[in-house]
DNA sequence: CTGAAAGCGCTTACAG
DNA sequence: CTGAAAGCGCTTACAG
């Protein structure tokens, strides 16, 4: 009898004892997905990284800020008694059944028009996102990442170092992260009257996009070359950096490199280079807090407001 | 009719369309759980990983080996149909129903006698071991991670290098991997009629461990001093490094030091630190091949070989 | 205090 | 081709 073994009823304690010796005996195991099949609920969380689809390789070396995001949102999920799922893509055809059987999902960096956010949605699944839909902003739950005020930040501090003329690289992915900082960028340049120079490479690609960027910024006009180059991966601002060097630029004094989002790559490099913490771990704790309200079918309201990245400065924008 | 729509029996495509249509309208979204609950499968795979136990931190920073694992098996597990879950320890008291509701289980360097196994294996939950429990040798389903045979490359190698008095350094846990070194390491020694020069300090001390190590192996007779130290975590290295530079030491012509996992940071530090490539992406990979296998009911024979490890040679060991 | 029954939401033989 | 029934392995009221 099930009350023996999970002390719900009154039951005698000779039965009790009785009961589960003969469970152990028979190595009896309650079936989990029969216990959740009650309330519906398996204490299951999902963790759906949308860039992953755009990385080539799962290889953290300079992409940490993901790796550190799922370590801290599996380890605080177990701290609010929940296991934490890794997926990319539940709506992709084939998934698993457990791919769709999470509480409550997490996803981080949606696309335009995200198939995960609508297929959630239209299912009533409760999710909350990290960074927008940038095609639908304000229509879900989301944390806000604020890559517009970021890149303010930026532009601010390379400024101050001396920079006059900056250039952004951005991924391609069409996400808020890298659509929030062009629009940044083109703001601020436009007030101040210069042409805002924008490009857009791969995020796969990473350091290999050096030359790439050197060549369409360092081509034409030379009053139109930068002197500083913000990056917002930490691998392309490496590969950045190495080309630039390559190409006898000095850094800081030619030319400023920053990245918007950096790992130990970027703090033990020659010369080291001036990232953005972005608290990768925060905002995971933060992003379970409310997927766990969320599961346990608890109303949230937005705006949700993280820590505010912060400003690692490093040698390569030291002037 | 579920016929209808999960295809299965014959019915009228008219029908399909109209069940298809009602369905959208109201929403309805089968329950992977109930599905679940036919063939008690969840199409899911549970990484456990131990060590995360003594981290204080899940900052990668220096310890990207577990991330590596998880995001790798993540991955792996996709490309088989399954999802892949990250726990630490599912025998704990109130953890989540999902937590036992894999379908296989890896785990990950279990401890001595380590409690996670003994409930796995009495419960007969399939499960793979990466590294053995090094009290149990022989008695579960493990991949081997042979640090015996590492260690002796990388003792050879220190000695090529020209150290005649290598110490090593291991994490405090009871592990396959830190356990197998100490034995290598002593043989090794003996063999050679020297004193095995061995100290243990805890893994989430990382950096810190600096001084404490050079402190233990240069206090006493200057004939024992080493003039190679092999740590296993290259957090260790690190401090070991920055704490032998400080006392004024020149690496590698006084002092080698190595790591046997190694991160970033140890590419791009100065000196650059010559680690072990312990492969955990191929690892993870291997393993999750495995557990889908248990998984789906198959038998698995040991024993269960990796790729090997392979040496980076950089400026800590380059005499 | 204890047993038998109903129900969680599906799927899969089994009648009609 | 389609509907009604049984069953997956539990939990939770509900009778005895």
């Amino acid at each position: 009898m099930s009350h023996a073994l999970n002390g719900k009823g009154i039951v005698r304690q000779e039965t009790i004892d009785r009961i589960e010796q003969i469970a152990a005996e028979v190595g009896y195991r309650p079936s989990p997905i029969a216990r959740g099949l009650q309330n519906s609920k398996l204490g299951l969380l999902a963790l759906v990284i949308r860039p992953f689809h755009s990385l080539d390789t799962f290889l953290p070396e300079g992409v940490d800020y993901f790796l550190r995001t799922a370590g801290a949102a599996s380890l605080a999920a177990m701290e609010h008694g929940y296991s934490m799922m890794l997926i990319d893509d539940p709506t992709k055809p084939g998934v698993p059944f457990s791919a769709l059987a999470a509480d409550a999902y997490i996803v981080t960096e949606p696309f335009e028009n995200d198939p995960v956010l609508t297929m959630l949605s239209e299912q009533r699944i409760p999710f909350v996102c990290v960074g927008e839909d940038p095609a639908r902003r304000g229509q879900f739950l989301a944390i806000e990442e604020h890559a517009d005020t970021q890149t303010e930040m930026m532009l601010a501090h390379l400024s101050d170092a001396g920079a006059n003329r900056i250039a952004l690289v951005t991924g391609t992915d069409r996400n808020d992260w890298n659509l929030a900082s062009q629009t940044a960028i083109v703001r601020w340049s436009e007030s101040r009257n210069l042409r805002p120079l924008v490009m857009s490479v791969p995020e796969a690609e990473g350091e290999r996009v050096g030359d790439a960027v050197m060549d369409e910024f360092f081509s034409g006009d030379p009053a139109e070359h930068p002197d500083a180059i913000y990056c917002l991966t930490g691998r392309h601002a490496a590969g950045v950096t190495a080309a630039a060097l390559r190409r006898g630029l000095r850094i800081p004094q030619d030319l400023m490199v920053a990245a918007g989002s950096g790992s130990l790559q970027n703090q033990t490099s020659t010369p080291t280079v001036t990232t953005l913490d972005l608290k990768p771990e925060a905002i995971a704790q933060f992003a379970v807090e409310i997927a766990v309200k969320l599961a346990e079918g608890q109303r949230v309201k937005g705006p949700l407001v993280t820590p505010r990245a912060t400003l690692n400065l490093r040698q390569s924008t030291a002037r």
